[in-house]
RNA sequence: GCCCCAGUAACUCAGAGGAUAGAGUGACUGCCUUCUAAGCAGUAGGUCGCAGGUUCGAAUCCUGCCUGGGGUACCA
């Protein structure tokens, strides 16, 4: 039989079959099963792979577990070529690899190439993952560079499952913020030239406001002092500004994107227009203290929101309504993820409601809440302000600890969990860290194939079989699970799933490391030699891409 | 008050119905004449916040409570 390459898929399916035809033969209809579950039993005496259907059939099948287990093992199409099939008190079904199988896998990596761990799931289903969008009235910090680095692995790891997706920025560029911003920027401009003019009450403080005026002044002298389109002139370049600021912070960050979205683009467009006649034709709006209103509360959420104030401006919830609206039916997008700041929690159950006002199915937008961050340096706390401008930005983050350790230590936590960040032990170039533990196996596997090549040891001669030492199979094992990492994330949305996979490999290569001394001066050893550069070549294809999807670098030299 | 997230080893965190709850760090023991010791092997370390409930089986699901963080604007 051919396994393919995501075994636990694999292994669902074969299970299926064989209990599908159990349940026909007990007369139960297919809808009554239970979903089959594959998981990697901890204690390696329990095989590679484990499946605890027999004891949740127990019920709906009227049998003891461990006989359903011994039934499902014998009508398993099992071929010891590839794996065998043990059951288990008190109802386990184990599946043991075949070594030989396990072996032929490294050349079915070496043959993948740089596209091993890449799957079909997705189909080339149109996805967005819109992410980072900071308001471009300073730059991103570090509570945004989880963001960024979330949205940026998320984006890897889903089109090497298959999906065809679009990395989008929004700008606030719309809204009185922004108008804000601008009045600083002029306000510190007029000061440059010691002249007078008022700093906004709730302006914004940071030294970059200060930084940029100095910018404008440089373009354009005193010219802006009295001149009638003073804001828009200082307005589109501090805007610009900003943005560019973002984007190459972002960008050493190793974060990048397809498109950036302008709010104000809704307005010059009909997107926004047209968002609110169609609410209006829905009859979802209503008017109420001279304000225009969503009435959310007749969709189920827990109050209606402002849309219009009573001043005429559209609120930013009008403006995202528009924007989602866009997404899905002006770009036909099949799915949108976005990934927000826990400060924007509140806000999704409104979005959710608009969507299904506009009669969007709206699971097939999904809200991804990346949680706060504390920063620490050592066992101190770092604090942040924005509103007096004092805060770590991104290029201060990245230039401190590196882009590596940034990436990996916002990776490994799930989104969902608060996290402390602490700089000093990013810094660490020690085993304190993580990040070098990986890159540190990656950069040994790359030595004794670069050394090889020097000695004209050519992998391609090695003869696979040679591997039976526990160590090399070990490595083998966790090399394959890469595609069903893949799997897991790009389902789960959860990203730091690959990190930890990562350890995972890591650990096993440093192991095989030990314990298998590769290039030998004996030339009585040349043949295991061979063998195991073999197997080095696979996992420098494995360590690449798991390192390539997380957005790290691969070290070749440490 | 209501809503969301979290509480697991000394620390930072995985695990989200299954087999003996894991990893890294820190502590303690060993291991470098040979491809990088930024490594390996081992020891110690747990009332999975608390209390009920569901289940053959709960860290995991349900209910209540406690603690910490966030939200609850005609800010974004």
């Amino acid at each position: 039989m051919n396994i393919h390459h995501i075994l636990i898929q694999e292994l669902q399916n074969i299970l299926s079959v064989c209990i599908s035809e159990m349940a026909n033969e007990r007369g139960i209809q297919p809808n009554e099963l239970p979903k089959i579950e594959i998981e990697k039993p901890f204690n390696t005496d329990h095989g590679d792979y484990a499946s605890n259907i027999p004891l949740r059939l127990t019920k709906l099948f009227k049998n003891n577990p461990l006989t359903l287990a011994n039934e499902i093992a014998k009508k398993l199409p099992c071929n010891a070529n590839s794996f065998t099939v043990e059951t288990a008190a008190p109802g386990f079904i184990n599946f043991k690899l075949s070594e030989n199988w396990v072996r032929d896998q490294i050349n079915v990596i070496i043959k993948a190439g740089s596209s091993y761990g890449d799957l079909p799931v997705g189909k080339g289903t149109k996805v967005m993952i819109e992410f980072v969008s900071v308001n471009p009235t300073g730059p991103a910090h570090v509570g945004h560079a989880r963001g960024a680095v979330l949205g940026s692995a998320l984006a890897n790891m889903m089109s090497a499952a298959g999906y065809s997706v679009t990395r989008e920025y929004y700008i606030n560029d719309a809204g009185n913020q922004m108008n804000l911003f601008y009045e600083s920027v002029l306000a510190r401009y007029h000061e440059l030239h010691g002249e007078n003019y008022p700093f906004p009450e709730k302006g914004y403080q940071g030294d970059y406001v200060t930084g940029i005026a100095k910018l404008i002044q440089e373009t354009y002298g005193s010219s802006l002092l009295n001149n009638n389109d003073m804001l828009k002139i200082a307005g589109d370049f501090s805007k610009g500004n900003m943005l560019n600021v973002i984007s190459e912070d972002l960008s050493i960050l190793g974060v990048e994107f397809d498109n950036w979205f302008s709010e104000k683009s809704l307005f010059d467009s009909d997107d926004y227009s047209e968002t609110i006649s169609e609410l209006k034709t829905k009859q979802y709006l209503k008017e109420m203290d001279n304000a225009l209103w969503f009435a959310s509360t007749l969709l189920d959420d827990d109050k209606d929101n402002v849309i219009v104030r009573t001043n005429g401006e559209p609120t930013y919830f009008a403006s995202d309504i528009a924007y989602h609206r866009n997404k899905f039916v002006k770009r036909k997008f099949d799915r949108v993820i976005d990934i927000w700041g826990a400060d924007h929690q509140g806000h999704i159950s409104r979005l959710k409601a608009a969507m299904r006002a506009l009669h969007i199915d709206d699971s097939k937008l999904t809200i991804l809440i990346s949680q706060m961050v504390t920063l620490k340096k050592g066992d101190e706390v770092v604090k942040a302000s924005k509103r007096t401008g004092d805060f770590i930005t991104v290029r201060d983050l990245v230039d401190e600890v590196g882009a590596d350790a940034c990436r990996y230590f916002f990776l490994a936590r799930s989104a969902s969990s608060q996290m402390e960040f602490d700089m000093e032990l990013a810094k660490k170039t020690s085993n304190e860290n993580p990040v070098h533990y990986i890159q540190y196996a990656h950069a040994r596997i790359t030595n004794i194939l670069n050394l090889a090549l020097e000695k004209n040891l050519d992998w391609q001669k090695g003869d696979i079989n040679l591997l039976t030492n526990v160590h090399e199979l070990k490595l083998i094992k966790t090399l394959i699970r890469l595609p069903e990492v893949v799997l897991q994330v790009s389902d789960s949305l959860e990203p730091h799933h690959m990190p930890h996979y990562a350890l995972e490999v890591a650990s096993s290569a440093h192991a095989f490391y030990e314990n298998c001394r590769v290039i030998s001066s004996d030339p009585e050893e040349e043949a295991i030699t061979l063998a195991r550069l073999h197997l080095l070549e696979a996992s420098r294809i494995v360590f690449k891409k798991i390192l390539d999807l997380m957005g790290m670098s691969a070290p070749e030299r440490m």
